[in-house]
RNA sequence: GGAGAGAUGGCCGAGUGGACGAAGGCGCUCCCCUGCUAAGGGAGUAUAGGGUUUAUCCCCUAUCGCGGGUUCGAAUCCCGCUCUCUCCGCCA
């Protein structure tokens, strides 16, 4: 959510931040809701005003025994006037609560302005990418291995699972805990469990509702409940509601769980293999920091996910997202792709964003200034670090031999003692 | 799943229709006193929204788990829900 007071003050500038992402802010809407909302606020509550002091009045009268009559004729007018005033406000609120929910993030300077994913900016690389030539996709690799059965979760479920089996299965839990050892020991972070269900409130604290809820799967129980699209939404919902003490600051946590996408608007993209499946690992990374410091977290985060791929000596870029690509909640968003030979090209591995105050605002997620006393704003980051199940696919990729046996990263084998290959048995 | 009890500020806890945004205590902050320590005295100490303002101040509104209702007036009465605790059952 933005600023509302941002909002009030400069319309237009707001307009014109949005406008670098392509959306189209109703600037005439928004001032006719303002003014609406204003004058039938404020006479709601002088009308609210006048019958507490009428009902305390009335209160002090019958204590002393005297007629109360004239002071409750005049409150009934008030009843009557504030009752009407009172749903008329319910009504604009929810209006503009929805108009300011449904208002995307405004970029930082430093966010290049673009339509779409091809006006991303490459800013760095880092290894070299193994030639596609000879190179098998992951899934020939996998199913050839016997150990990634596609078919099977087909029947269990339908498309876009997938069952793993055996080295294979083995490898995509040595992955997620060789990642969960490197941000807990090498990086900081706090490791959680969390619930891989969560409430309407939570999605909404982070974003995806009211916009995006084609995306989430809900489940048919009594409860407003969705399965999570990411432990960003669990995780930082933690700080929902709080006011965090300054010098507990910076929080970083990182969560490994399955994530799960209904992928609405996919059909027909990445429909072979395990690019894009329904449900996914993920090992995530989340921050909450004072606002002067969550660029300087922004890039720390980033790093935090590279560390991943540079250990697994996985080839990889990173990308400045433009304003038309970047998700709606973002402030900024870096993506780290890496290097898949069988396609020939870097794809999507980790994506690290600086949210600003954006969900914090809708979350209500505070911290004490030392100095003023007063209530601020946190600024909250998260970023895949990394998705288990794509680092499984570059694994594949980037480790087969002409015969398609996987060869076993060197900083995996504290996790698969006495493994060095996985090939078919 | 069954039965019962409960939910009040940072914490404990009082409050069953009117001066209650809420006694008292603890904690915390500032000041005073105290030659150190301990003790003592005073003041302050929820959040959100709005109005006003350069800002502070000030004013208004809302909030006693959440949502409705009754009433001139609700922490207090009524209805629904959520969560917590205890016991029983079941279960990893």
């Amino acid at each position: 959510m933005l600023d509302p007071k941002l909002l009030r003050t400069q319309p237009e500038a707001v307009a014109a931040q949005l406008a670098r992402r392509g959306f189209v802010f109703d600037l005439v809407r928004f001032q006719d809701l303002e003014a609406r909302r204003k004058s039938l606020q404020t006479e709601t509550e002088s009308l609210q005003a006048e019958r507490n002091t009428g009902s305390k009045r009335i209160g002090q009268a019958k204590s002393k025994g005297e007629d109360v009559s004239p002071i409750l004729a005049d409150m009934d007018r008030v009843k009557s006037q504030l009752a009407a005033n009172e749903q008329a406000l319910g009504a604009l609120q929810s209006e503009f609560e929805e108009f300011s929910l449904g208002l995307p993030n405004i970029p930082h300077a430093s966010v290049p302005e673009g339509r779409s994913e091809h006006d991303n900016v490459e800013i760095r690389r880092w290894g070299t990418p193994r030639p596609a030539a000879g190179a098998k996709d992951h899934a020939d690799l996998g199913e050839a291995l016997g150990l990634m059965d596609f078919a099977a979760a087909a029947k269990l479920t339908g498309a876009r699972f997938v069952v793993l089996r055996g080295q294979l299965a083995r490898l995509q839990r040595a992955l997620t805990q060789f990642m969960l050892d490197v941000h807990t020991q090498e990086h900081g972070y706090e490791e959680l469990y969390v619930p891989f269900i969560v409430n309407a409130a939570s999605l909404r604290g982070t974003g995806q509702l009211p916009k995006f809820g084609d995306d989430l799967f809900a489940l048919k129980s009594e409860q407003d409940w969705r399965l999570i699209p990411t432990a960003e939404v669990p995780v930082t919902n933690l700080l929902r509601d709080e006011i965090l003490a300054a010098e507990n600051l910076p929080r970083k946590w990182v969560a490994h769980t399955p994530c799960f996408r209904a992928e609405a608007g996919a059909a027909g993209k990445d429909t072979k293999g395990m690019i894009r499946q329904h449900q996914f690992e993920k090992v995530e990374l989340v921050q909450a920091t004072l606002p002067e410091k969550s660029y300087e977290a922004h890039e720390e985060l980033t790093g935090h996910a590279e560390a991943i791929l540079k250990k697994l000596e996985l080839p990889y870029r990173v990308l400045t997202l433009c304003t038309g690509d970047m998700g709606g909640s973002a402030a900024k968003t870096y993506d780290l792709e890496v290097w898949l030979p069988s396609q020939d090209r870097y794809r999507e591995i980790s994506s690290c964003s600086n949210f600003e105050d954006y969900q914090a605002r809708r979350m209500l997620a505070r911290y004490r200034h030392p100095e003023t006393k007063k209530t601020e704003l946190l600024h909250t980051l998260n970023g895949s670090g990394l998705a288990v199940g794509r680092t499984l696919v570059a694994i594949l990729e980037n480790y087969q031999d002409e015969g398609g046996a996987i060869a076993i990263p060197d900083v995996l084998q504290p996790y698969l003692p006495g493994l060095k290959r996985i090939e078919k048995a």
